[in-house]
DNA sequence: AGTTATTTAAACAACT
DNA sequence: TAGTTGTTTAAATAAC
């Protein structure tokens, strides 16, 4: 709040676009992320907000490198995590200057010429990649955890074939053997241990951006290994003993090897855990925690425990609590074989996907390349820039959490996230408040994914005032809670505050559809549902472009779910909203009844009827009759009064709205 | 190219 | 006086 008012009051020295632009950049990233500030650019751009808006510039092609160039960071990301068990990114605010490293290195990743400054500031935008980078871990967790038991299975399978070998051989033989087939492995994780470390360090050790350049030089070798192990371990026990007996250099290599034995031999393999300092001094056993924690669940947590349940490979045990879980992994996850061996083939595990990564961004690489070469190829994904961008990346990139829609990728938000990330800057895109996305629907459907998710909503402010103001039982709200709502609903309104109070202050008094009600207590808005028709442009549901373009996405395999479900939406209606809007109380508030939604809600070309924007005084009369009614708007929340009080009895009525917002015609009609 | 809808910024007035 | 709430105006953009 006070920073708002702070920046705000700041702005209003300067007129200019210039300033503004400036301006703007310093409140948000007083706001969110400092990073932010990337201003620079002129343009409606600013920043915070920007950031989202940006998207909007960007062609199918770049929008399509961005999201998979992110994608690739995150599962980077995610993979270092995974190896280490250390993760960078927090979510706290205090990891945000973690994430914020992070950043550069993904720009570093990407072509510049590739970039528009837009990119970059999107980019550029923390809290945005922190959304991303959450999502996209959540995500990855899942696919990791499923290839995980898989690999895991295939060792299993080799060892015991290995160990039964054993039976019957002589000890040493069979250790001989699993040495070599240790050492292999050791030899294959050791480089990518150490890649990954590379990568962590130039990622999250912001300290020495330099030796990212050398960093396998810089690394120790016994470093590498041993920082799974160790890290596994010190996870799993905190303060362990262990730790002291430590003897860390052996641990990797050779002590791969001699955990090689261990497998059928005891446990003399207690690693270690030591401190195994990174050349940066980082602490990496602390690290790990905070930001696995943090990454996963609450502070509190564990990295490793998530959903009551153990999440150490291949295990799944139930734990009531944290302290049942620390227990749980003391005695089940202690530092023997079996957990030295899990260790091991977790790496591989992340071996194995840092290979598809590679690939992956092969890929990508291909594909950029060619749609530089001719952007304008409508083949590929259809022109339309929507669509086009949104299958075209993974959504993985960013997808809500709570869609499980896409079996095949987790990733995936819904076929309306995916539109609004696309789409990015969202709201600036009418296009979603017009296009198939009904907003009640997709919020119902995506809510945790915008509660949660630091990624603008793809819809209007006005629509989202609505929608704020539908889903309460009276059908008004005051200026303060639509706030509260905006910020309830959305993460990116809890960090992007700058200016979007502004923005609905202003759409409340812009829009004829918003009807301020007199209050004793003060005064709440009401949606005139008739005028909000009106001014709506028409649908495009149906338009068989869209659907093409869809479709088209819908080759993307990944996506198909997210879209299917996208145009399922779209054809029918959701009762999303939990809302409790009764149908009186939306008389009450809302004039028009049905019909009158049913009507208007396509045509309307904005002729001349929306152009005028403003008729202060008087109003329509229905429009009046609210307004006239300052106390009654009162006792009508309540009691059911005259007009059309509210019975909260009905359920009726949200549905009505989402109907009417979905199916225009249909329902009513 | 012109229009419309949105978003953002900002100035101001009226209240609290 | 400072902050909030509302109104307006203006500029920049994107989509039509």
């Amino acid at each position: 709040m006070m920073v708002e008012s702070a920046s705000e009051t700041i702005r209003s020295a300067p007129s200019g676009q210039n300033g503004v632009g400036s301006i703007s950049g310093q409140a948000d990233g007083g706001g969110g992320g400092a990073g932010a500030a990337g201003a620079g650019g002129g343009g409606t751009g600013r920043d915070s907000a920007a950031g989202a808006d940006s998207n909007g510039e960007m062609s199918p092609a770049e929008l399509l490198h961005f999201q998979q160039q992110q994608a690739l960071q995150v599962a980077r990301q995610f993979l270092l995590q995974q190896a280490s068990g250390l993760s960078s990114p927090g979510n706290n605010d205090s990891k945000q200057s973690a994430s914020a490293v992070q950043v550069p290195v993904s720009v570093a990743m990407m072509s510049p010429q590739m970039l528009t400054p837009q990119q970059m500031q999107q980019i550029l935008s923390p809290p945005q990649l922190q959304a991303l980078l959450q999502q996209q871990q959540a995500l990855m967790l899942q696919q990791l955890q499923e290839y995980y038991k898989k690999q895991q299975e295939q060792l299993h399978l080799q060892l015991l074939t290995q160990q039964q070998a054993g039976k019957q051989q002589p000890k040493e033989a069979l250790g001989n053997k699993q040495l070599a087939f240790q050492q292999q492995l050791l030899q294959m994780q050791q480089l990518q241990q150490q890649h990954l470390l590379n990568l962590q360090r130039q990622g999250l050790v912001s300290l020495q951006p330099s030796q990212a350049s050398g960093p396998l030089q810089t690394l120790p070798q016994a470093v590498c290994p041993t920082d799974l192990p160790q890290l596994w371990k010190g996870e799993g026990a905190p303060g362990q003993p262990a730790e002291d007996s430590v003897k860390q250099e052996g641990l990797d290599l050779t002590g791969s090897a001699t955990t090689a034995t261990s497998f059928a031999a005891p446990p003399k393999v207690s690693p270690p855990l030591s401190h195994h300092t990174l050349p940066n001094g980082q602490p990496t056993v602390l690290t790990p925690r905070r930001d696995s924690s943090s990454h996963e669940e609450t502070p509190g947590s564990h990295p490793l425990y998530g959903h009551g349940e153990c999440k150490w490979p291949g295990c799944e045990t139930l734990c009531e609590d944290l302290g049942q879980f620390i227990k749980h992994l003391n005695t089940e996850h202690a530092l023997d074989d079996r957990s030295t061996a899990q260790c091991r083939v977790q790496m591989q595990v992340v071996q194995q996907l840092e290979i598809q990564l590679a690939k992956e961004s092969e890929r990508l690489q291909a594909m950029m390349a060619h749609l530089h070469m001719r952007p304008s190829e409508p083949k590929p994904f259809s022109q339309p820039v929507t669509v086009s961008a949104a299958d075209s990346f993974p959504d993985g990139l960013v997808h809500p959490p709570t869609s499980a829609a896409a079996p095949v990728t987790p990733l995936r938000p819904p076929g309306l996230s995916s539109a609004s990330l696309h789409s990015g800057g969202p709201a600036r895109r009418r296009s979603s408040d017009k296009f198939c996305s009904p907003i009640s629907s997709e919020l119902a459907q995506n809510h945790e994914f915008y509660k949660n998710a630091d990624v603008r909503p793809p819809f209007t402010y006005a629509s989202l005032i609505r929608q704020a103001i539908l889903e309460t039982p009276d059908r008004q709200l005051t200026l303060n809670e639509i706030y509260n709502w905006f910020t309830r609903m959305f993460a990116y309104f809890r960090r992007n505050t700058a200016t979007w109070k502004n923005a609905v202050r202003h759409n409340l008094s812009l829009h004829k559809c918003f009807v301020r009600v007199e209050n004793v207590k003060g005064a709440v808005w009401t949606v005139d549902e008739r005028e909000y028709q009106k001014r709506r442009p028409p649908k495009m549901t149906g338009s068989p472009t869209l659907v093409k373009n869809m479709i088209s996405g819908l080759s993307y395999g990944a996506l198909n779910a997210s879209y299917q479900a996208a145009l399922a939406e779209s054809s029918f209606p959701l009762l999303s909203s939990p809302g409790v809007l009764n149908p009186g109380s939306a008389g009450s508030l809302l004039p028009l009844s049905h019909d009158e939604v049913g009507a208007p809600v396509e045509p309307l070309p904005s002729n001349g009827s929306s152009s005028p924007p403003r008729l202060s005084p008087p109003q329509y009369s229905h429009q009046v009759q609210v307004k006239e009614e300052p106390a009654e708007a009162e006792e009508d929340r309540r009691p059911g009064p005259p007009l059309g009080p509210a019975n909260p009895s009905t359920a009726g009525p949200p549905e009505d709205r989402d109907l009417e917002e979905e199916l225009p015609g249909e329902e009513l009609s």
